[in-house]
DNA sequence: GTGATTTTGGATGAATCAGTCCAAAATGGG
DNA sequence: CCCATTTTGGACTGATTCATCCAAAATCAC
């Protein structure tokens, strides 16, 4: 059957994914993330087809790795509320080096979603597994009474992602810590509303 | 004193800016640059420098542009809570042309302030004066009974401006306007707690 | 008008880009 | 042990990149 593979595909992705994470698409070079993955040129042209096919699947295993979060961090949180709560509050609580990196996906939406539909697609479901993740808990979080009754779950939902993308861009345009974590805590005075 | 020259600095700025918004800032040529602006390549470089120059430039000529857009739509606006708003559903009411493109800023951030000095300086500038702008109106609304009196102006302002942002995100990956009036209003209802 | 100064844009250059080719190395099946 | 099959990575290609150069055109001061 020939020689076998000498890397481990979804262990590059990650590699390359970093790459596109710090730098973006268009700044990144074949031969950064040759250099990042570790392995040949045409073991990755062989194995991802071409510059832009690598970014999706980069892309694609951030997103499958993100969404694991998302479920394990709200879906199948014992306490819905601080779960949501702590989600807010995560990007102020990161290094500086990670609030700069900011969110793979959010960086794809600002500089390909609007001409790539392959990316834009990729986008679109990950927006919908996330706000999925938040209506789910906030509506666990309503049978706990730890929110009041008859709020639009979907809408807040919509909301606490949408929130979360823009605390990803001021984290990368500089803002502190201090004023990151200000905004948080006012989105989620959005629970305390009957 | 020799020949004048056969452009307008600001319009051909704005021509850039305009490329610039629409492509990114890597994945546009001076080819592209030149074409738009219709003027000669050394006319360019001799006026600006080179392309990153150009780009600074274009920026800081739309953090401009938006900044007197602030000063006239919240500061200066006789409705204060009602500038607010409209503030926050600007975004749902553009055509799809308009809410693909974003906002310069936004994407300048996503794409280079974290390794660009110069577009953070940018950034930054623009940051302070939006939520300065929220603010103004903010404490103008608390004044006029508009909102509760106690509220903290600068943590909503803050709040109210990193929404702007995640709203220009979301409306990048394709949300329907609903969905983002939707997000706009839950957002809102911050303004009505004490 | 004339000369000095400046803009202008096509031609040019060096570097880098994404992607292909090919010979050598490495492995599995018989 | 040997052959077929596959991976591998350096060499290579053509296109495109940003930026510079230079001669011609255009304008102002006098």
């Amino acid at each position: 059957m020939g020689r076998p593979k000498a890397f481990d595909r979804d262990e590059v992705l990650e590699k390359a994914a970093g790459v596109f994470w710090d730098k973006g698409f268009e700044a990144t070079s074949t031969d950064d993330l040759l250099a990042a993955m570790g392995i040949g040129r045409q073991s990755m042209y062989d194995t991802f087809g071409d510059k832009h096919a690598l970014y999706v699947a980069a892309l694609e295993k951030y997103r499958a790795h993100a969404a694991e979060n998302f479920r394990h961090g709200l879906r199948e949180a014992a306490d819905p509320r601080a779960a949501i709560e702590a989600m807010l509050l995560a990007v102020s609580g990161e290094g500086p080096a990670d609030r700069a990196r900011g969110c793979l996906l959010v960086n794809a939406t600002a500089e390909l979603a609007p001409h790539d539909d392959d990316v834009a697609k990729v986008v679109r479901g990950n927006n919908n597994t996330c706000e999925g993740a938040f209506e789910v808990a906030l509506r666990r979080a309503v049978q706990l009474g730890q929110v009041p009754p008859g709020l639009d779950t979907k809408a807040i939902a919509r909301f606490l992602y949408t929130t979360l993308q823009g605390l990803r861009v001021s984290a990368k345009a500089g803002t502190s810590p201090a004023a990151l974590r200000d905004v948080a805590r006012v989105a989620l005075t959005v629970l305390d509303r009957a």
